[in-house]
DNA sequence: TAGCCATAGTCTCGTGTGTA
DNA sequence: TACACACGAGACTATGGCTA
């Protein structure tokens, strides 16, 4: 086998989104951690870490890098995620990872992260990706077992109680994969699924935003008129022609007198009639927003 | 011609950094 | 001090190419 650099994937195995759950004896579980996918290159005591990108991450997590040098392996190549694991909320929390990403160096006393194991491609000599998944994790968990810093996803055999749990607890969601299968880069493959926990509510569309003359976005408020966020996912190229022939039978010369930060450079067409958005997202961010908007319907357009 | 797949492009998130 | 910009990941739409 060559260089460990040489062995990683061009792109992580990758679970697709699914509304559904998969059941079958074949099926395992293991809830979704929310933070940044890293793989990790263990080459006789000299520890890489990559992001999805292969972007060299390893003087961002020195913690994770620390952590795995106390394993005894000459040889391993790991597929993870580091997480911001938060004690009083018990579960991981994403906007410390974007912290620790945007910043370019590690302060003392920043917080420390947790790299949550799931697979394992290289073991040594031995190139484990064309084993079943079921292999790869009961190898995983040999070798990390106690491992301060580190531990192996936990895999589930009941996907609907395990959503469940996760629903109950405001986790993102849980990972479906299918005990058999390889490993393969990104999504050419019908073996992981996510399914993620979101929140659907009804906002109201106060303003378009619009650039270079075309739609681009939908200013959305609460039922106070407050400022929630900004959404375009959702938005196809008709329906943000509708949009902006609706604005042009229903403008408005007034809008909000403070506007956000986020809202000040861009140009908005205010709307005399608000439109009913039904709208899903994953959470409220610390700032009470909506992150990772997605418009289900607009009612009126 | 329809359906599938891959790829490119767009948008959003929060914070650090650089500049006026 | 205020503002603009960049960063990486994820999710989605649009588009073009390929195949049956």
């Amino acid at each position: 086998m060559g260089h460990l650099r040489e062995l990683l994937p061009k792109e992580p195995m990758a679970p697709i989104s699914t509304e559904k759950i998969e059941i079958g004896d074949d099926w395992g579980y293991q809830l979704k951690w929310d933070g940044v996918r890293i793989l990790a290159g263990i080459d006789h005591g000299q520890v890489s870490l990559y992001s999805r990108k292969l972007l060299d991450k390893t003087t961002l997590y020195p913690e994770v890098v620390a952590a795995l040098s106390t394993l005894q392996h000459d040889r391993l190549l790991l597929d993870g995620e580091v997480v911001y694991f938060h004690p009083e909320l018990g579960r991981p929390v994403f906007q410390k990872v974007l912290q620790r990403e945007r910043s370019r160096s590690v302060r003392s006393g920043a917080p420390l992260f947790t790299y949550v194991l799931f697979d394992i491609l290289v073991d040594g000599d031995k190139d484990m990706r064309k084993l079943p998944y079921l292999d790869r994790h009961h190898r995983l968990k040999e070798i990390v077992s106690t491992t301060p810093g580190i531990l192996t996803a936990d895999l589930f055999l009941e996907g609907e109680s395990l959503w469940a749990w996760a629903e109950e607890r405001g986790w993102e969601g849980i990972v479906m994969k299918r005990l058999s299968s390889p490993y393969r880069e990104g999504k050419k493959h019908r073996d992981w699924y996510k399914k993620k926990i979101a929140i659907t509510m009804q906002a109201e569309a106060v303003a378009l935003i619009i650039r270079e003359g075309r739609v681009a976005s939908l200013v959305l408020a609460d039922d106070e008129n407050n400022y929630i966020g900004r959404a375009s996912l959702g938005l196809n190229e008709q329906t943000k022609q509708r949009l902006l022939e609706y604005a042009g039978l229903h403008p408005s010369g007034a809008g909000w007198k403070t506007l956000h930060a986020d809202l000040k450079k861009e140009q908005l067409a205010w709307l005399s009639k608000p439109l009913t958005a039904t709208v899903t997202f994953l959470e409220w961010s610390q700032d009470g927003m909506m992150r990772h908007p997605k418009l289900l319907s607009i009612e009126g357009v």
